[in-house]
DNA sequence: CTGAAAGCGCTTACAG
DNA sequence: CTGAAAGCGCTTACAG
């Protein structure tokens, strides 16, 4: 168990001060600057006394000075989810390219877990956060922005709050799906959503009503609402009505309805479904395989993370006032 | 964008020493010990100061002075694969309940981007590390454990390597489900695996071939390997090599694998798999509410996360030098 | 019960 | 081209 080595013993074997192996191990990394140049001799010679010392620099000691810490915060709904898992990794790869290493956390969709978790990163000095904002989490945006701190909003935004944000178009997708299943030949088309507030989920919800208006079906619109905490509580008997009343095509609006309620539909009904046309937000490899009536609206994890980053890095670095919303477009897969 | 508040902005508040607000802001955390008393009085005034100011403490001048960031590093192959995301959402809540943050890392099974995320980890002061080896990781796990920094190691050993470690007991899941295969008839049992040389994918070729052995089978055993990075590639040849042979049972060794293969044999014959019978490790609601046959090796993710949090901390606080093992045992689902 | 001071490892004006 | 010194925000022996 070695001592780390520091700054100090490479100037004190290099017979030079602290100041100028600081200037030798951070000019290497901005190249730019005129000033605090050294000698390319004694450069070289420190660069090598590091390296056979295997130094490492105290990032603690790095970011009492400067602030900074290279590293980002990610908070997402649920982790496990693999909706979130995907673009937790594309964020992991994109940040990691650019020296970046990732916290993550869940909040369940609970704003007080919301609030603890990006507390605790803060408390960490992370320089930026991407965040999917739950309910209620106004106030907890709010404060962190007004500190100061860069913030990208993934995957919905949040009414009111003026900050960079990355999602899908949802009201298009939403509406892709309604006027899909119609296509397909569904004439009672519902959707399953639910009860929370959040922004994606509103849109969904407008795309549909918007489709269904428009196509002279706006009174046999219909949207259920399921318990975030609840799904497999409720989504039995949402799945009967809805097949009792004959209802030939459903939207579910995120992947964790469509698994459940698809469950459902298949235990009435393994072959087709009870007769009804299925379209989920997210893919899956799965019901694919199974050749069962259910088509995706295809998230685009890799954009939606890779664009949070990057929205996120040049806000750390160039601190912006004007924000961008990036609007990704729906695809939809059979 | 108020300035950060600091230990000194409520020394002056209250008008005391800088050193009277540090000892009451963490004898609040560590009530036993007598010394460095803070009068009731003083103690309360600062706390309530310190709340009205909203202090946070500086951690970055934390961990310069103690070493220690609450913070740990995950390592996993790939934080997008359901196995491990579930996993690391299970770490993620034990670590948070003890006030640790954690990052994580994916190597994809290259033991250079294993070394690169640990460097990254270390190099953030991270308190200890949970890791999945990957192939020819021996070097790099060794030297963190020489550097003091505590680890353990999680889903699979690394042979030669002393250090905590959790992991399913892997040869008796495989046996199981070789087993399971057998009694519900199958004469003809066969293993897909990857070509790389982890102790865990070994364990479970030791235990198929173990139970073939033991049942008069030895010599029909057969195990077919795929590599990591060209399952897609593969995995058709495979499974068709298979069924051209006869083999009715099949033992997929991760879920990765039972993925593709299920697809390929679900191709060929979507009712029932060609005649074959399947198991596979890592649960899927998915294949079970397909009523194929493919049953599962249960991993208890939960277990193996939540393990590994407890002798991580374990070894942080108390620096025991006794290293321990925990096995896990396997559950076969239908 | 409380304070002055050193020091954790770095960066960065300021001199020379 | 290079060095001495201050200071980032904390903790912790040491005095009193």
């Amino acid at each position: 168990m070695s001592k780390k080595v520091t700054i100090r013993d490479i100037a004190d074997k290099a017979g030079v001060s602290v100041a100028t192996v600081s200037f030798v191990m951070n000019n290497q990394a901005s190249s730019g600057s005129e000033r605090y140049r050294v000698s390319p001799k004694t450069t070289e010679r420190i660069l090598q006394i590091a390296a056979e010392m295997n130094y490492r620099p105290n990032s603690a000691a790095k970011s009492l000075r400067s602030g900074r810490t290279n590293t980002i915060g990610v908070v997402v709904s649920d982790i496990s989810n693999k909706f979130f898992a995907d673009i937790a990794r594309c964020i992991e790869d994109v940040a990691y390219q650019s020296n970046y290493t990732v916290f993550f956390g869940s909040t369940d969709e609970s704003p007080e877990k919301l609030q603890h978790v990006i507390d605790g990163f803060i408390d960490r000095g992370i320089d930026g956060l991407i965040v999917v904002p739950c309910e209620n989490s106004k106030g907890t945006i709010r404060k962190v922005l007004d500190a100061g701190i860069p913030l990208v909003m993934l995957d919905r935004g949040v009414d009111g709050v003026e900050a960079d944000c990355v999602t899908l178009n949802n009201r298009r997708a939403a509406a892709m799906a309604a006027q899909h299943l119609i296509d397909r030949g569904a004439r009672k088309v519902e959707m399953v959503n639910y009860t929370m507030n959040l922004q994606n989920l509103r849109d969904r919800e407008a795309g549909y009503a918007g489709v269904m208006a428009e196509l002279g079906m706006g009174e046999s619109a219909k949207v259920h609402r399921v318990r975030f905490r609840n799904i497999p509580g409720q989504m039995p008997r949402v799945v009967e009505d809805m097949l009792s009343r004959g209802v030939d095509g459903i939207i579910f609006t995120t992947n964790k309805l469509l698994r459940a309620g698809v469950h459902c539909l298949y235990d009435i009904d393994p072959v087709s479904l009870g007769g009804v046309r299925v379209v989920g937000f997210g893919e899956s490899d799965f019901f694919g395989m199974c050749s069962l009536p259910v088509s995706y609206v295809k998230q685009p994890v890799e954009l939606l993370g890779s664009e949070a980053v990057r929205l996120l890095l040049d806000n750390i670095n160039n601190r912006k006032q004007q924000f961008v919303s990036v609007v990704l477009n729906p695809i939809l897969t059979e």
